[in-house]
Formats: structure tokens, C-alpha cells, sequence
DNA sequence: AAATAATGTGTGCAAATTACACATTAATTT
DNA sequence: AAATTAATGTGTAATTTGCACACATTATTT
């Protein structure tokens, strides 16, 4: 799908949609140095949210999440998994509302009655590499941004109880999760590798024992060494045997630290 | 609530109802022999079911789930935790529907039209001693009996996915589940125990470590042996520290065998 | 060429896992 | 009533894993 072709939900006729039910996107990033989520901004107002829309009648719920994903932020085909499903009567109410109801328009107040209603919400956490991907917002939002993963502004609704939600999956699930592949670039360092277990995890690993346990799986490949002008000595750099990483992923990767 | 106040939301007016999404509850049951699974049947018609229902839109999601057991089953107060959303567009096709098309009365009529649209379904898994509670059908059904969970009938739509899906759950989480204190009566051997483990991990499990394993826990009191006719040495009688055995639970109880 | 700061690897101890063997007990058998 | 038997309760030793730290290596900096 190219620009051209994207377009928000909210721009649909509401009667195409199964009601009652939307999807939020948690999309985690890493670059390297820390985790980020990415979240857009609603055009003209200071209110931040995780991308998020409605399910075609003729769609399936995991079918949904790519295509939104993909029409909120230009991103295409990460690892995407429904995580939880978000249902409390006043989830909404949780943080203050965006001051929709002036909008114009024939369209427009047919799809903000129907945005008013209650609505569940099922959770999908995504991981992508954050410098391979270029997020684009779509016509209803200024910015599609990542923020860090440990300090974003307020988001709207429940917002942010998602994303904490989606954080402690990706912290409990993390040896089932392909989260190295998905999160860092084709070739990369073992510190950088070290660095991204321990943003999930929140807490510092032995080094040593890091590299020997990641090694001793043997899904990973060394190459020669970055040349680039790094003071002092250049580390290996790694990337993965994709076949032998997901088998380990299906199984569980063994506990670290 | 007793049971005159018990009533199947099939008999409710269905604008009363968040549209587009139900509930569908995997009752996990064991008799210190197997699990068992509780499904309802389908009044004079051979379909098997697990007990499910509509949210009301003044309620929350996991509010509903206890409620839909209870007006279903009459089962009360279980352990209970959403597991999953299934939202593929064909579910419901995946298996023979019944012919309900037939049936007579306007209320019903309109409740049928309700009902034929296309549902999403969160799944709750719950756990209950089976011998401490005693099911009974709904207006809707003609039985509601405990099947055992690795032999039982076709299911409605995608049920068997359902509850497939629901055990993976329990197998993988086992050691963050209240299991013992869910599915045993209040004193039990420790064979039964570890029977329970087998059953859920789907594994035999060496008797002298798993018996050390768990008492060096140290949520477990010992009683008196039972004295009852069984041959050979009787073992003695086990029952949960609640506040102990729920701490653990919280934490992740060790892994097993 | 020496110092430095990073990466790569090895060692030793403690704890957990695992596979057994042995001890104890009470109903059954002779 | 003593021996047998079949169940439960407990101990031990070998192995693996987790974990903390020390040492080795290498390329840049001084």
C-alpha cells in the first residue's frame, strides 16, 4: 500500500465497522540506547494516543491491527500480537476528552456519534526496528512520533494504562517474544543486544555471563569488526540465524542475568 | 443471588447490550483424577457450548464474566481472568450452527437478529474444586456437566479453539495461577497434587522432588493422616497457607520437576 | 611504546535440578 | 502374629545453571 492509499478510519462511513470493539497499537521501538513508543498527536490539539481504529465487518480482529497499524503510521508488517482486551465501562473517563463535538460536517458528526459510544479496546503490542522504519502521520494528526517508553506526556482515555500493560507483557513474555530480531538492526553489537534485554527488563545484567549464555544458543553469527572510529577496541558485530532464533523463541529463551 | 434471580441474557432485550462482543467462560474443573471442563447443552438440540453471554453497557468486562457464569452455571466467585479476544470474521463458522431461525415470539425474534451479527469473544478461564460445586443449566440448556478436557464433543463455533487456546494459557502460566487452592478441596494428599501438576503440564513429574519442591515452599500445613479404608500406608492430609501460597503466586511460584 | 578503555573469555562457588535409593508405615497375606 | 507388600516420606550424589568476579585480548590514545 503506498501514501496515497492510507486513510484513517475516522474518514469511513461508522456502518462498515463492527461496533463497540476498536485496537490500539503499542509499538515498541529501540535505538539503541532506549525503548520508545510511538504515538500520534491530534491535529491542532495537545493530546497525545497510541494509534488506534475500528475493525471492517469483513475483516479479521489481527488482519485489523496490521491494516491500522499501517494506515495510522506508514508502518508496515511488524511482529504484531494481541496482548489483552481493555473493557471497563469508564475507561474513557480516565483522562480528559478531546473537544470533538464542534467538528463540521454531514460525515463528520455521523462518525463522532458513533466514536461516542462505549467502546472496548483489544491491545496489540508490535516491535519494530526504530531506524529502519520512517512513522508518517495520517491526515487526522499533526506528529507520529516516538517518545521514550519511561517518560510521555498524558495520552488520552486509558491510554497509558496500555502501554504499562503491554510493557509488563513484553517484560514477563520477553524469552517468547523475537525481540532481538524485531528490535534491533541487522548487525549489531553484544552490548547493544545487552543493552536492549536490560531496557526491557529494567535492571543491569553481568556482561559476561550476557554474551556467553547469547552465544552458547548459537543463533547468533559473528562478522568481522565495525571499523567505524569508536575510541579504543572495536567490538565483534552479530546478527541472527533467523531459522535457529524463532525455533529458540517458540520454545523460550532461558532465563538471563 | 439465588437462583430465581438467575437469567440467560438470551432473554433480555438485546439493546440493553454492548453490541458486537460476548463472553465466553472455560471452566476448569478436577475431580484429583483429570480436568474437566464445564459446558452447557443446548436445550433439545446435541449442541455442546461453553456458558457465554453479552455485556451490559453499564458494566465492566470482567464484571460481566462473573456474572454470565453465574447466571449460566450458577457457579459463584471462582477464580477468573481474561485470556484472550478471538475475533477472526469466521468464527462462528467453523462448526454447525444451530437452527434457532425457527423459533417462535417476537422478543425472541429480536434477540435472534441481534445474535446472527458478527460477534467478537473474550475468553475467561476460570478454576474451580469441582466436588465443591454443583452446576445447573440455565433456562437455555438441557444440562450443564463437567466433560473431561482432553475428550469431549464438537463444540459450538470456534469453542474448541477456545478452550484449546485457554489451556495453553493455564500450562504456561501455571506457576502465577492459584491452581492448588482453585482446584483442590480444602484437604488433599499430595499425590493429588502432583496429579493436578500432570494433568496441566501434560507430564509425569518425579513424586520424591516434587513433594520436597513444595513443601520447602512452605505453603503447605500438614494434618493428621487420614484414616480411611484406602490399602497400604494412608498419607497425610495437606492444606493451603492461603497468605503464604498467595504471595508465592503473585511471584511466580518455582518451575516444576 | 606504554597507557587506556573497551570487548572477549575463564574460573569458582552457591543454588537448583534431576535421577535415584533408602526409610517408614499400615493394610494384606500367610 | 510375623512376613509381605504397596503406598508415602526422606536423603544423597551427580549434574546443570546462576552468578560474581578476575583475567586476557585488542585497537585507539597519549
Amino acid at each position: 500500500m503506498n501514501d496515497q492509499n492510507r486513510h484513517s478510519d475516522l474518514l469511513s462511513d461508522p456502518s462498515s465497522f463492527l461496533p463497540g470493539v476498536s485496537i490500539d497499537c503499542v509499538v515498541v521501538g529501540f535505538d539503541l540506547k532506549e525503548l520508545h513508543i510511538l504515538l500520534l498527536k491530534w491535529k491542532e490539539h495537545d493530546i497525545w494516543m497510541l494509534p488506534g481504529g475500528f475493525i471492517n465487518l469483513n475483516e479479521d480482529m489481527d488482519q485489523a491491527a496490521t491494516r491500522i497499524l499501517e494506515d495510522r503510521t506508514g508502518i508496515k508488517l511488524p511482529y504484531l500480537k494481541q496482548f489483552h482486551t481493555f473493557g471497563d465501562v469508564n475507561r474513557r473517563a480516565k483522562t480528559k476528552l478531546p473537544e470533538v463535538s464542534q467538528v463540521q460536517g454531514e460525515p463528520f458528526k455521523k462518525m463522532i456519534a458513533f466514536i461516542e459510544q462505549r467502546f472496548i479496546s483489544s491491545g496489540y503490542l508490535s516491535l519494530v526496528d526504530m531506524r529502519n522504519c520512517a512513522p508518517t502521520p495520517d491526515a487526522l494528526s499533526d506528529a507520529c512520533s516516538w517518545l521514550p517508553a519511561n517518560q510521555f506526556p498524558e495520552l488520552l482515555y486509558d491510554h497509558a494504562e496500555i502501554v504499562k500493560k503491554a510493557m509488563e507483557q513484553l517484560r514477563s513474555r520477553i524469552n517468547y517474544m523475537p525481540v532481538g530480531i524485531s528490535l534491533l538492526p541487522v548487525k549489531f553489537t553484544m552490548k547493544e543486544f545487552q543493552t536492549l534485554y536490560e531496557n526491557i527488563l529494567n535492571k543491569s545484567l553481568d556482561r559476561g555471563n550476557f554474551q556467553k549464555k547469547m552465544l552458547k544458543l548459537g543463533f547468533l553469527d559473528r562478522h568481522e569488526k565495525q571499523l567505524t572510529g569508536g575510541a579504543h577496541k572495536a567490538p565483534y558485530l552479530y546478527s541472527f540465524n533467523k531459522k535457529r532464533y524463532n525455533e529458540l523463541v517458540e520454545k523460550g529463551i532461558g532465563y538471563i542475568s
